[in-house]
DNA sequence: GTCTATATGTTGATAGAC
DNA sequence: GTCTATCAACATATAGAC
């Protein structure tokens, strides 16, 4: 592990991100390095397989970052920001708790659909370096952000208080997590389709509700 | 890859698995290597990892496994039985088609608490290999046999019908798997009460009932 | 911006002594 | 059953030409 620094050689990141041959940028190489990490797991890529997918050679590679566990960092960088930013959104900051719970829910899902590769890499971070770490880090604190607003729901009695909030997080956001290992963008499930299955299961269950009960109307 | 079978050298592979060092068996070895598999991947474990953890050296493994991937074969394969066993239970096989979902889904979740390790190593399963694309198959085959008993309880009215079964019983187990991320035994919650939280989440929902609805009594 | 060639360490696995 | 010694393959990364 000799690189302790993990940032771009370029300036930009972000940009069009085109996979044509012979042309690629630091954005473009993230674009296609998330993709092979989530394929073949992080650990299953070699610098070799980045070479094959993006069209250029392991050494071409190098002009654009600093290394492997750099393109990891960027790309974990890239879904912590996406997830982080739902909950600074207005409608997770104020209103009913319950409702802010299930808009972080259903921004969650649209931002884990959004930025898959990224998210899902994220998710499978294990902790065998620095980088990884970090990353850990920054799960658990998004998880402690939003276990708040669980408690806060269940203390204005909008959600049961049968189950701990910790615990109802986790079984939340894991139900959510393990749409990574099968959702596969444009195959008849829209984003919003998905969030609403999810929050209707974890918030209203599937059971079908006997007859008499239930909102009248 | 140069090694195409899996099996042990010797006969017993479940036993008492002591781990004091300098006695190791077939048995214990796996206990150990499934440990640090999941602490690791697989992929970012060595056999020089799996030797210090097991105190012992690289060469000394291989006199009791044929290497690496063989002792990832017969874990997943235990992973494997003790999930398909559950579903070959009588609970499983007859009764309301909600109540076999809801016995699946308890008893899959105790499974994956006692074997706990080995079904992690599963759920991590990526294809990178041929044994990886076998275990990778087997889920599959589990998942069409719940989706199965999911549709079958959507078709007698006991489950909604607004969420297609497939769908269902992915978010369904994904969030049971998920419970590997975090779950540690002896920590508080023991697997009744965690597959009792799963269930009633899936089945019911965290939403507190609006008063005045909901069973009477 | 990409290449060939190469340095240097780590990997899974084997040979053979005790 | 465990060890030391060793191997060939592959890993990440660098040097320098075009």
């Amino acid at each position: 592990m000799p690189n302790r620094t993990f940032g771009l050689y370029c300036d930009q990141v972000s940009g069009p991100a085109s996979s044509r041959r012979g042309r690629h940028n630091a954005a473009s190489l993230l674009e296609v390095s998330a993709r092979v990490f989530t394929e073949r797991g992080y650990d299953g890529t070699s610098m070799e397989h980045l070479a094959a997918a993006s069209g250029i050679t392991k050494s071409s590679i190098y002009h654009h970052v600093r290394g492997k566990e750099s393109l990891l960092k960027l790309a974990l960088q890239r879904a912590i920001d996406a997830l982080f930013m739902v909950l600074d959104e207005p409608s997770a900051t104020s209103g009913p708790a319950a409702e802010r719970v299930e808009y972080v829910l259903r921004r969650a899902a649209e931002q884990l659909v959004a930025e898959l590769p990224y998210v899902t890499l994220l998710l499978r971070v294990r902790g065998n370096t620095d980088t990884e770490l970090w990353a850990l880090g920054q799960r658990r604190e998004f998880d402690r952000r939003v276990t708040a607003l669980v408690a806060d729901a269940v203390q204005a009695g909008e959600l049961r208080d049968t189950i701990e909030p910790g615990l109802a997080t986790r079984l939340m956001f894991g139900m959510l997590n393990s749409v990574t290992e099968w959702y596969r963008p444009g195959r008849g499930l829209t984003p919003e389709q998905l969030a609403g299955a999810i929050a209707g299961i974890t918030l209203d269950g599937l059971r079908r509700p006997a007859a008499g009960s239930g909102p009248v109307g």
